[in-house]
DNA sequence: AAAAAAC
């Protein structure tokens, strides 16, 4: 384990220059994967309005990126004729996109009583709302110029103090749709406050994994430079700062994960009492049975008559989405582009490999030809991402890395900000990465182990095709894995890439199956929760008895990995 | 079916 650490950091040194110069080695790729999309809308024909955006991918993108400006505005008038009054203006900028790359736009639905009309620039904004200037110049200083659909439609319902359940694909800008709301809201408190702005807590943002709610944490921090409010990623360490009453008076903001904000509620360390804005970030997530009743307890200690909730998401299954309007009053809903559609901009394709067995090999020889760092890989367990990082770096594939939530947290930081420099070309990883991650500069995602529902799949590929950037997006799938495939490649062509003849053709799983795949039942949904009851914690022996038994889990992955026939079928792809 | 989430 200790030669793992030092064989991933130490490696070769990737220094960013470099890294620039490289990019050429790898063209080949994003070659291949723009020829697939347009292989992928020969074959599917007539795309609904909101998904065919290949046209103005080849039109805005490529001709950027050739210096070749034809047809650049005629496509887009094109699009906007097309698509006529439902479309709405939704080009997405940001820090990173300094390729001037566009976002395609989405037809945005919204539905509930008095929906407020959308806003078409962060100007707009400060006209009809008064959004602090201050915030328009952090938009501005952080590169945000044009609002996103989720973030044109949502603020404006989030600052007339909406309650809102909202759904916009991967990599739209969902974050920065709650944050200014929430910030412009502190600024100036609402009438009900009375005398005491710094009353505490008046805001809390919860998350699934420690990661995402790091993240969030940055871009609150960004959205609020040059103000004094104090927002706070929640931790053990930050947690027993506040257990004196004074201190949590001074705090403005919370990010959390869920049992992390429910242990300070149990031993009495934390009010909510104050909170005005509660937002439920990866919502379906945070509803699903493992977080439900953590879930719960926290909006019921939000016990202000006057408090504000929000639900975002990329997905949203039947279940979790009804569960979500039951605890908002009078919501809007808003819908960007298709639910549970990944995006058009992300090449996807199905690799065969047989059998486990021949996984690796597979691997091997996709890494040993030019790629497109970084990758994201993910693998269905901790010790299976453990051993696989390990057969990579044996196999000599340079700056491997590996996140998942066995590590301790030092480890998870530091494999998170080697992702963010730049300095991880493979990154093996769990479910933990799955969601909300933003690392801009991902090429492509390999599923290495088949995703377990659709959501997953979903939420897996959008780490790559961000912010308006294109992407690529590989599953492996192997003889046992069969039955799943259907779901997954309904999502596939629904999206607009295209999937063999043979898989389109194979039959509805069966209910079993179909439950396997994350398409819960809403009874079954419920009756889990119930089940898991709130004082339903972790022991601690039983923490022991896990992880001695990862350990054992790591061995026989290990033995499994290498195969009896490592050196066997080579995987083909079918596309 | 496994992952994640406290101290």
């Amino acid at each position: 384990m200790e030669a793992f650490q030092l064989l991933s950091r130490g490696g070769i040194k990737f220094d960013k220059n470099r890294f620039k110069e490289d990019v050429r080695l790898f063209t080949k790729d994003s070659k291949k994967a723009s020829k697939g999309k347009q292989v992928a809308r020969k074959d599917s024909g007539e795309l609904p309005a909101e998904l065919d955006f290949f046209k103005y991918a080849q039109g805005g993108a490529f001709s950027k990126r050739k210096a070749d400006g034809t047809g650049d505005g005629e496509t887009h008038d094109d699009k906007r004729r097309r698509l006529g009054g439902d479309e709405e203006s939704e080009d997405e900028s940001d820090a990173g996109s300094s390729s001037g790359q566009p976002m395609p736009r989405h037809r945005v639905t919204a539905k509930g009583s008095n929906v407020p009309e959308h806003a078409e620039s962060f100007e707009a904004l400060k006209e009809r709302y008064q959004l602090s200037s201050h915030i328009l110049a952090n938009l501005s200083s952080n590169g945000f110029k044009h609002p996103t659909g989720i973030q044109s439609h949502g603020i404006p319902i989030l600052l007339e103090g909406r309650d809102l359940a909202a759904i916009s694909p991967t990599g739209t800008g969902k974050t920065l749709a709650y944050t200014i709301p929430i910030l412009q809201c502190l600024g100036a408190p609402v009438a009900s406050a009375k005398s005491a702005a710094g009353t505490g807590v008046r805001a809390v943002i919860l998350a699934p994994t420690k990661e995402l709610a790091h993240q969030i944490h940055n871009e609150f921090l960004r959205m609020a430079e040059g103000r004094k409010w104090r927002i706070v990623l929640f931790s053990k360490a930050t947690a027993a700062t506040l257990t004196d009453k004074n201190a949590r008076d001074k705090v403005d903001i919370i990010v959390s994960t869920p049992l992390r904000l429910v242990a300070s509620l149990q031993n009495g360390t934390l009010e909510l009492s104050n909170v005005r804005q509660l937002v439920l970030d990866e919502a379906d997530r945070l509803l699903d049975a493992e977080f439900l009743s953590q879930v719960q307890e926290i909006v019921a200690a939000c016990s202000h008559t006057s408090i504000q909730k929000a639900v975002f998401s990329a997905t949203f299954p039947a279940g979790a989405e009804k569960l979500a309007m039951e605890m908002l009053r009078d919501p809007i809903r808003i819908v960007v582009g298709l639910k549970d559609t990944p995006l058009p901009l992300i090449a996807q394709s199905l690799t065969y490999v047989s059998d486990e067995s021949s996984k690796l090999p597979t691997l091997l020889t996709y890494l040993s030809q030019p790629y497109n760092p970084p990758v994201v890989i993910f693998v269905s367990s901790q010790p299976r991402a453990t051993s696989l990082a390990e057969e990579l770096i044996i196999n000599g594939v340079p700056n491997v890395d590996c996140l998942h939530a066995g590590l301790t947290k030092k480890e998870r930081e530091d494999a998170v900000a080697r992702m963010r420099k730049g300095e991880s070309w493979v990154m093996i990883s769990t479910e933990v990465m799955a969601r909300g991650m933003d690392f801009k500069g991902v090429r492509e995602v390999i599923n290495y182990d088949f995703p377990t529902s659709v959501q997953s799949y979903i939420h897996r590929i959008g780490r790559t095709g961000r912010a308006g950037r294109e992407g690529k997006a590989v599953t492996y799938f192997t003889n046992e894995d069969a039955p799943f495939l259907k779901p997954i490649a309904n999502v596939i062509l629904q999206s607009g890439s295209s999937v063999p003849e043979w898989i389109r053709k194979l039959p509805k799983p069966s209910k079993m199956k179909r439950r396997a795949m994350g398409k819960v039942q809403r009874g079954d949904f419920v009756d889990k929760a119930r089940k898991i009851g709130r004082g339903d914690v972790i022991k601690k022996r039983d923490m022991i008895a896990g992880s001695k038994r990862r350990k054992e889990k790591a061995e026989r992955a290990r033995a499994e990995m290498r195969g009896p026939g490592a050196d066997g079928d080579r995987g083909m792809e079918v596309d």
